[in-house]
RNA sequence: GCGCCUGUAGCUCAGUAGGAUAGAGCAACUGCCUUCUAAGCAGUGGGUCAGGAGUUCGAAUCUCUUCAGGCGCGCCA
């Protein structure tokens, strides 16, 4: 058992379940749950009001039977207590938390895991922003989401890929591929008009500019057709180059970039609208074909435009049943930004038809990024170009402070980015406070080793000598751990992970305040050596999910 | 108009498979550095869980409703 608290539980699970029967009651699925005080002991039964009903007696009259019939022998449990409505609390001896330090002696750098996923596989989509400009701050928030989300996951013994969904194919390509073409031709002195539409950036000036480096003007008398060709695919390649650099600064690392194109050549698109139209699921309107979302058609969309040419819907359905029914994950998580999530519903419907359950996609709405400058909202959309890049951003934060900030809220709840405050790399980051902890951690580490002190086997310690306050507290938050990766990945919520980092290191610096490690007593000095040793490597575990460093000096 | 998300301390947010006295950080105030990193610790004050009704032993959490804000409702993605 990988887990303290699974083991207490399941003692105490198996002890109220004997008293119930003793009891003579009937079984109820009860909650062993924890308490917010401790004063209410390390875990809580919530057995008795659930049988007051069937047993005609009064919560507390129901606790006191149960408690009576309560064995406590070759468990962990000290003692048991009524309070309340009719609780029945557990109050355990140290030896639990004790326990804990030879489980991450053990586990090391995989302390913290789970097996709840089962080896379950799922492919989590994330970014996949398009290849026709720089990254913005809803790409860094969907980035450090879902890559730390993809850990978790991994933490949790689920088989994790980590993919991103490479749009180089469809309309706005087209639209990038005008817009390239009316920069390039007017930094070669053709005066052109430029379509409100189409992409209004720097950016494509810059790679306009690039390809004149290159190539000069032999393009401008090339067939339209050829000219387009050549700068998109120039242009294209540049930036998805430097996505991935930017993704590699940013600690992401995917292991598929999954190419739309490929699913036009493979001809998956066309087979997609074939089996759609077979199995009944679309109908013809004004020129277009349409896939039948619903019985009332509120939720229809277009599959093949009139003009022939199938939509980003089309291709995206083409896309998740590759997922599903071409390379057979489990389940597909999608972290989208919460503009998309009238698309949902129909993605869902398009599995159904093509005989997917719907709940093997899950799709994370995460809430837009709103960049406060100066106390006003700054605007971020992509054509205008007035963005706060992915880029800039790291430059002015650095990742560790971007990747803790955007996992610190949930996914659910909208973002306020304060840009000023984020620049001013000011302390209220508390990045800092727990990277502080693990570098205080390793200090002492080394100052001790310097005297010839070093982290011993637990088998050559007395652990027991812990008895402070503080290090007990220490030894149960270290024991969350297990739990809380548990709870992140059934929520899909790495956030829990910051949360979880910011108290552990808490506990820390009270216990640093509280006792010091280099003391006299050389026993009880190897003891709090461990402790904080076991602390280090919990809290690097952690970081390395969120993708933060844990520096050993600051 | 319809749909999704959000509303909890002055600010930013946790807590929502119903549980005990609703928590944390920041800000404010009071203490703590001759000993392992003060980027730290200890303490104080601060609440109509947006409003209302309902469900039950028990509701911030579930249901209904009102209000406020965000987003969506394209042969865009």
């Amino acid at each position: 058992m990988q887990n303290i608290r699974q083991t207490a539980r399941n003692q105490i699970i198996s002890v109220v379940n004997n008293a119930i029967s003793s009891a003579g009651f009937e079984s109820v699925p009860f909650a062993v749950e924890t308490p917010r005080e401790l004063s209410n002991g390390d875990f809580s039964v919530n057995a008795a009001m659930l049988l007051a009903k069937s047993a005609k007696l009064p919560p507390r009259a129901v606790a006191d039977k149960l408690a009576q019939f309560i064995c406590t022998k070759g468990t962990y449990i000290d003692r048991v207590e009524v309070a309340g409505p009719g609780f029945i609390n557990f109050y355990l001896n140290n030896s639990w938390l004790y326990d804990v330090l030879p489980l991450v002696e053990d586990l090391k750098e995989n302390y913290g895991q789970t097996d709840i996923g089962s080896g379950e596989s799922i492919v989590v989509e994330f970014v996949s922003a398009n290849p026709t400009g720089p990254m913005h701050m809803g790409n860094a928030r969907g980035g450090a989401l879902g890559d730390s989300m993809a850990n978790v996951l991994r933490f949790a013994g689920f088989d994790v890929t980590k993919e991103f969904y490479l749009n180089d194919s469809g309309n706005q390509i087209e639209k990038f591929a005008c817009s390239l073409e009316a920069r390039y031709l007017q930094q070669c002195g053709v005066e052109v008009p430029f379509d409100e539409e189409w992409y209004l950036g720097e950016d494509i000036i810059d790679r306009a500019k690039e390809f004149i480096a290159i190539h000069g003007d032999k393009y401008v008398n090339a067939p339209q057709d050829e000219r387009k060709a050549a700068l998109t695919e120039f242009a294209l390649e540049k930036n998805i180059g430097e996505m991935k650099k930017t993704l590699s600064d940013y600690r992401i690392s995917y292991d598929v970039w999954y190419r739309e194109s490929d699913l036009y050549k493979s001809g998956e698109v066309d087979e997609v609208i074939r089996l759609l139209q077979e199995k009944g699921y679309t109908y013809k309107k004004d020129g277009a074909l349409w896939f039948k979302a619903s019985e009332d058609g509120e939720k229809d969309e277009v599959l093949i435009r009139a003009n022939g040419v199938a939509t980003y819907f089309a291709a995206d359905i083409a896309y998740h049943r590759n997922k599903f029914q071409k390379r057979g994950f489990d389940r597909a998580i999608n972290i989208w930004g919460a503009d998309h999530h009238g698309h949902v519903a129909r993605m869902k419907s398009a599995m159904e038809a093509l005989g997917v359950k719907p709940d093997r996609l899950e799709v994370v709405l995460m809430q837009l990024v709103r960049l406060m400058q100066g106390g006003e909202v700054a605007r971020m959309s992509k054509r205008s170009g007035k963005a706060i890049t992915l880029n800039v951003l790291l430059d002015e934060i650095g990742v560790d402070a971007a990747r803790f900030f955007f996992n610190m809220r949930n996914a659910g709840s909208h973002f306020d980015f304060d840009l000023d405050l984020a620049v001013e790399q000011s302390n209220n980051n508390p990045v800092y406070y727990v990277q502080y902890a693990h570098a205080r951690i390793c200090s002492i580490i080394r100052l001790l080793a310097g005297d010839g002190i070093f982290v011993k086997n637990c088998g050559d310690i007395d652990i027991s000598l812990l008895k402070e306050k503080e290090e007990l507290n220490l030894l149960r938050k270290i024991g969350e751990l297990p739990d809380e990766i548990a709870l992140a990945a059934q929520a899909l919520e790495p956030s829990r992970m910051t949360r979880y980092a910011i108290e552990l290191a808490n506990d820390f610096h009270s216990f640093y305040s509280a006792c010091r490690v280099n003391v006299e007593d050389r026993q009880l000095c190897q003891a709090r050596l461990k402790l904080i040793d076991a602390v280090r490597i919990t809290l690097s575990n952690v970081l390395g999910i969120v993708g933060v460093d844990a520096p050993e000096k600051m």
